[in-house]
RNA sequence: GCCCGGGUGGUGGAAUGGCAGACACGGCCGCCUUAAAAGCGGCUGCCCAAAAGGCGUGCGGGUUCGAGACCCGCCCCGGGCACCA
């Protein structure tokens, strides 16, 4: 392209970025978005927005990775950066900050694969990340800004870990509570009398039991192809690692905990209490997977199978039972012979019970989670040759084990009732298992009737219905002593401790005893130590038998530390597994609020203020947050649980992190692949009459996430090299609804920057640079138009809808444009209200306008009601759902009036008939029907 | 299988039960230009040569003066969960 042509002036790329890395300069020079704290070093009274209402609004931060930003990412960053600058010009004190979540895996993998140390890779790529968000002009207050790997973030991160390991969850007051204070009941003998007779091990492993973080011996989820043990959250549901589809395992190992299962109640019930999508909500109730029921015992012999049923009220139905096949009571009542009346298909073929038993778990263990679940519908499972006896009616059922019933869920044992549960019924059917309906069935059901309905063949509760019946059954069985009242979650407690280099040390050492002693407050942070052998150790994906080998342990001199923690110098043993990923990001939202504190996590004043509850019921929390929808689960509730914990301990005022949560939609992209199937670059690609082509060999095209390996990622650089910041700014907002995933189109940008171009030639004359606005007043029609629009987008930036408010700024301007003169008037809340979309170029136009400084603090338009009222009013007249026909009317004009109007308007189409009904809507249109 | 979303022009998308397709891309035509690009102006849901008209929001019913929106029954796409007792 040549510029020999092109007016000195116009709004080019060139000079958009000229504009915008002065405008960026100047904000940066005059800490232009910092947001005063009320108390500390960041407090400022002297500021526009000392004492005003705050608003504090977030990002979900990135993971900062080597392949930089695509356009893809700061779609919520922009979002939350138009959001946030029209409510500071809307009179909110603003707080808006942005950091990097840079511990974990993939930049440990990274580091690995470069041979260089994760700390200088994880800093360039940080490095490379503020960079590219600052050329998009989002205005963060960067003194609040931290990586989750700065020792300053992470004494923190280890400060609450030491609030979690020292103290408990008491159940009496459903909340946590310093361990102090259960210790202090130990000692006063309030919890029994074996304390006093307990030794200094014993007593500290009974407490060790209560600690909301605590170590465990129990089956975890082992993933040799990562050399690390993984959280339930990580594992799919394929049982492979989330992070790179290598296989897991289950293997007994020596792991820390966190004890979430305990907040089970809260985590579910407080969602109620938040303004988050329903599918999130939902996703996390599911995985809490909260049931509530009973606890009933089957005596069996001697011994006794507690099983665990939502549906007490069936008891009179269940026929048979079901103990997981690896369920420790299996062995204990398995007969010696088959007994008589054993069937045929309840033996598996096998001779006695024993070899029954053991083939049915041979075959069970060898099957893959995959084959299992696929398996789903064909019910398999044998007979112990055993019989138990049902508490309620004394009936003689017999126990099978099969493998539909799950060992971590519930008891590990089932009751069955085939009438009522689909997957009872399926195995009765096969086992030949008698079917007994204790909830009257609508006609014609055939299969388990899980509804709801009056009881049947169930003796004293006949009649009742089922939640009734249920609540009078937990009664008896309590009464009776057969059972009682019981809920259980699907949730486990959360696995804390990773086999890994790049990650937050524990601040925990152990002692003589190999008990954990917790390292006192004045001791953090415990800072990473260096090395150049962080490399973890990984194993053969299949190697299910391989051992964890955590990379702090080879450094050797660090891992051994003389400390005296009170009674003397001893030698004490460092704990060298790390924290997980998740850990810093539990948290960060409560750093923004008080980043420079080293006294404490964060000021009470300082939270009060920007997260503090300001209503009864109020959770208080972020006011906004803003992020991928594949956190759902993961970060949200393990931020959830810590943020309650802090609260317990009285920490923070608020009772939820995040108080509205947005899920902001995906950017994918096209790519193209040859007649081998090879991809070629997406930028390579031309369309003709509707095909694709690479040179001239036709390509097929596909939809999907923006990569490396699809040859078609787009970044933001380019876009600002192409177009400018602003430009991308404004096509990325109007492209469509942020909650909406939608394709990329590089050639669609032109319309933006269409748009500014014309708003800039509004303003400026580009032949000279000069503003050309005139201070004559606007023409009546024109300005009931302006109004119009500053309602409307006032109200369209409310609902965080930018898509429709940019296309009312468009409107505005394509109005504004063939107009003989340019009003000020108009111009002036036009600069403004596109400010948030397109700060740099506002900030030109309104200094080109006479005003000095930055715009970010002057007032967001309002509309004038006077202007709002339409001066006439344009009815469709509408004959049997046809528009016919239209009149125009004052606004003022009564209701027999329009309806004449509009009759005689469309007599033509009545042809003479008589209408049979006139229906006149005020304001909207006039239907007649004939 | 169950539970959520969603289906509107060639494309991205607009529409408190009240004129379907705002705004934008693309396309077509024109102005400017030696020419091209950029810019500017016009047209652009489909059918029909055009007008008039007709048909149109995944499909089939229904409620209503009036349905893209509400109700019932299907189909398709995306996501989550998947023997959780």
């Amino acid at each position: 392209m040549s510029d020999t042509e092109t007016p000195p002036f116009r709004y080019t790329a060139a000079l958009a970025g000229e504009i915008e890395q002065r405008w960026q300069d100047f904000w940066d020079a005059n800490g232009t978005f910092y947001a005063p704290n009320p108390a500390g070093e960041l407090s400022d009274p002297a500021h526009p927005r000392a004492g005003a209402p705050k608003l504090h609004v977030q990002d979900m931060f990135p993971y900062p990775s080597g392949a930089g930003l695509h356009v893809g990412h700061p779609l919520g960053y922009i979002g939350t950066d138009c959001y946030t600058r029209y409510k500071r010009q809307a009179g909110f004190n603003v707080l808006h900050p942005m950091g990097f979540d840079a511990f974990g895996l993939p930049a440990e993998q990274y580091a690995v694969q470069t041979g260089t140390h994760p700390a200088v890779t994880t800093a360039a790529n940080v490095e490379r990340y503020r960079l590219q968000l600052r050329r998009l002009g989002l205005a963060y207050d960067d003194r609040r800004s931290f990586s989750t790997t700065d020792p300053e973030y992470y004494r923190w991160t280890q400060w609450i870990f030491l609030q979690v390991f020292n103290s408990w969850f008491d159940p009496a007051v459903n909340k946590a509570r310093p361990i102090s204070e259960l210790i202090a009941s130990y000692e006063a003998g309030e919890r029994g009398p074996e304390w006093a007779g307990l030794s200094a091990v014993e007593k500290r492993k009974l407490i060790d039991g209560h600690r909301l973080a605590y170590v465990s011996e129990a089956p975890v989820n082992w993933c040799p192809g990562l050399g690390t043990v993984l959280a339930n959250e990580e594992v799919t549901p394929d049982g492979r690692s989330e992070r790179g589809n290598f296989p897991v395992f289950q293997r007994s190992l020596k792991q820390w905990m966190m004890r979430i299962t305990a907040y089970g109640d809260r985590l579910v019930e407080d969602l109620d209490a938040l303004d988050w999508p329903e599918p999130v909500k939902l996703m996390q109730r599911n995985w809490i997977g909260r049931s509530r029921g009973a606890h009933v015992d089957f005596p069996v012999g001697e011994e006794n199978i507690r099983v665990f049923t939502t549906r007490p009220d069936t008891l009179f139905g269940a026929t048979y039972m079901v103990l997981a096949p690896e369920h420790e009571l299996v062995d204990k009542i398995a007969a010696a012979e088959w007994p008589a009346g054993t069937k045929q298909v309840w033996t598996g073929g096998h001779d006695s019970p024993a070899q029954a038993i053991a083939a049915y778990r041979k075959a069970a263990a060898a099957k893959t989670e995959e084959e299992r679940t696929s398996d789903g519908k064909v019910k398999t499972g044998v007979f112990t040759g055993a019989y138990a006896t049902n508490p309620v009616n004394g009936a003689r059922v017999p126990v099978f084990i099969a493998d539909y019933v799950l060992a971590g869920y519930g008891t590990g044992a089932i009751m069955a009732v085939p009438g009522q549960d689909e997957r009872d019924w399926a195995f009765a059917e096969v086992f030949e298992l008698p079917i007994i309906r204790t909830v009257k069935a609508p006609e014609g059901c055939e299969g388990a009737f899980t509804g709801d309905g009056p009881a049947i063949n169930s003796d004293w509760l006949d009649g009742k219905e089922v939640a009734e019946a249920k609540a009078a059954m937990i009664t008896w069985l309590e009464e009776n002593g057969k059972g009682t009242g019981a809920t259980t979650y699907r949730l486990r407690d959360w696995l804390f401790s990773r086999q890994r280099y790049w990650g937050e040390p524990f601040p925990i050492v152990y002692d003589e005893t190999g008990l954990p002693v917790a390292l006192p407050e004045s001791m953090l942070p415990v800072v990473l130590p260096e090395t150049d052998d962080f490399s973890p150790r990984t194993f053969d994906a299949d190697d299910a038998n391989s051992e964890p080998e955590t990379p702090l342990s080879r450094k050797k001199d660090w891992v051994q530390v003389e400390l005296d923690l009170g009674d003397g110098l001893k030698t004490y043993t460092r704990e060298t597994n790390t924290m997980p990923q998740w850990a810093g990001s539990c948290w960060y939202e409560l750093r923004y609020l008080d980043p420079k504190n080293d006294k404490a996590l964060v000021d009470p004043a300082n939270e009060a203020y920007w997260m503090g509850p300001r209503s009864d019921g109020d959770p208080g929390g972020v006011d906004l947050y803003v992020g991928g929808v594949e956190h759902a689960v993961l970060h949200l509730l393990y931020a959830r649980f810590w943020h309650k914990v802090l609260f317990d301990l009285g920490h923070v005022s608020s009772f939820e992190p995040f108080k509205k949560l947005f899920n902001q939609g995906m950017i994918q992209a096209y790519a193209f692949r040859d007649d081998r199937g090879v991809i070629v670059p997406a930028e390579e690609v031309v369309e003709r009459d509707g095909k694709w082509f690479h040179g001239d060999a036709p390509v097929t095209r596909e939809y999907g996430k923006m990569g490396k390996s699809l040859k078609n990622v787009v970044t933001p650089d380019e876009m600002c090299e192409q177009y400018g910041a602003d430009t991308f700014r404004v096509y990325e907002m109007a492209m469509g609804p942020l909650d909406v995933s939608r394709p990329w189109e590089t050639r669609a940008v032109v319309g933006s920057q269409r748009f500014l171009q014309r708003a800039w030639r509004l303003v400026v004359d580009e032949e000279t640079g000069l503003p050309r606005v005139t201070d004559e007043p606007l023409d009546p029609k024109t300005r009931k138009a302006l109004h119009r629009i500053i309602a409307g987008v006032r109200e369209d930036l409310e609902e965080l809808r930018f898509n429709t408010a940019i296309a009312k700024l468009i409107e505005l301007t394509n109005t504004l444009t063939p107009l003989p003169t340019v009003s000020r008037e108009a111009v002036e809340p036009l600069v403004l209200m596109m400010s948030p979309f397109a700060p740099h170029l506002a900030e030109e136009l309104w200094g080109k306008l006479g005003h000095a400084g930055s715009l970010a603090y002057t007032d967001f338009p309002i509309a004038d009601p006077a202007q709002l009222v339409a001066d006439a009013i344009t009815y469709p007249v509408q004959v049997n759902g046809k528009v016919r026909g239209r009149v125009e009317v004052s606004p003022e004009t009564g209701e027999a009036e329009v309806r004449a109007a509009a009759l005689a308007e469309v007599a033509e189409a009545l042809g003479g008939k008589e209408p049979k009904k006139v229906i006149v809507v005020k304001g909207r249109l006039v239907s007649v029907v004939v």
